[in-house]
DNA sequence: TTTTTTTGCGAAATCAATTGCAATAAAAGC
DNA sequence: GCTTTTATTGCAATTGATTTCGCAAAAAAA
């Protein structure tokens, strides 16, 4: 049976307070200003434990890499500023369904990365 | 100056007969049909140089990784096939311009991934 | 208290990509 | 055509980054 410890409690707080998707570092370094002695291989472990629950998905990002971001939010794509290196959430999408493929391919899913300048670095 | 050795002219040939997104893996395989001594290092070090001289780029595919396709094709979206794993490229953008994103984010750039059934696979 | 999951730590496994080096081969020079 | 020069190759070893693992100690929950 699962347990509530510290540092797996700590590690969902920091996806309540930064609620973008985060890189592993960023989920370490956020995570030790709530529980200092937190450690690499948890973060693995609980991320891992946290994406089997269903509370956090898995996304590689073309740019970052692997990143988490918590489940339950919609359709979104995602948008990497090239000053700050944070990615943000965008909900909604700009996609045409209709012209979105020739004729004859499937399309079942999609992924958006958008690139550019967030709102607080572009001042 | 740079030499036209078979290897590098091999690998080239491969990207004319798949005109594709291709990882370094189908890059050496494919070039072994060519060039049956082709190595691993020598893709590395060519797919590199290509890029370099403008006539490959490189693209990171969420599910594929690391990937290398022609240069000069103007924009286009990848479709990844999930029967056939294999990387398409599909001309146009289906991307609204204008609901891309809320007020005050800049965006430069965009990557489009597409997933699903390519024509091929799909009979 | 007892039981059992979880943690911290360092070591180790993975995977992708790079490098050193002697042998090879393309291009230039003779 | 033959020799010289030097970029390039093949191979194995190595790096570097990311992720996993073993295990004793710590801490939830029973």
């Amino acid at each position: 049976m699962r347990r509530n410890t510290t540092q797996r409690m700590a590690i969902e707080e920091v996806f309540r307070q930064n609620d973008r998707p985060l890189g592993v570092d960023e989920v370490l370094a956020y995570g030790r200003k709530l529980v200092e002695s937190l450690n690499q291989a948890t973060v693995y472990r609980n991320l891992k434990l946290l994406v089997d629950d269903g509370r956090l998905k898995r996304v590689t990002h073309p740019s970052l890499g692997t990143m988490y971001e918590r489940t339950g939010k919609g359709h979104h794509h995602h948008f990497y500023c090239r000053a700050c290196n944070h990615a943000y959430e965008l909900p909604g999408c700009a996609l045409n369904e209709d012209e979105i493929a020739p004729d004859g391919f499937v399309v079942e899913d999609h992924d958006v990365f958008l690139f550019g300048i967030c709102p607080s670095c572009v001042r």
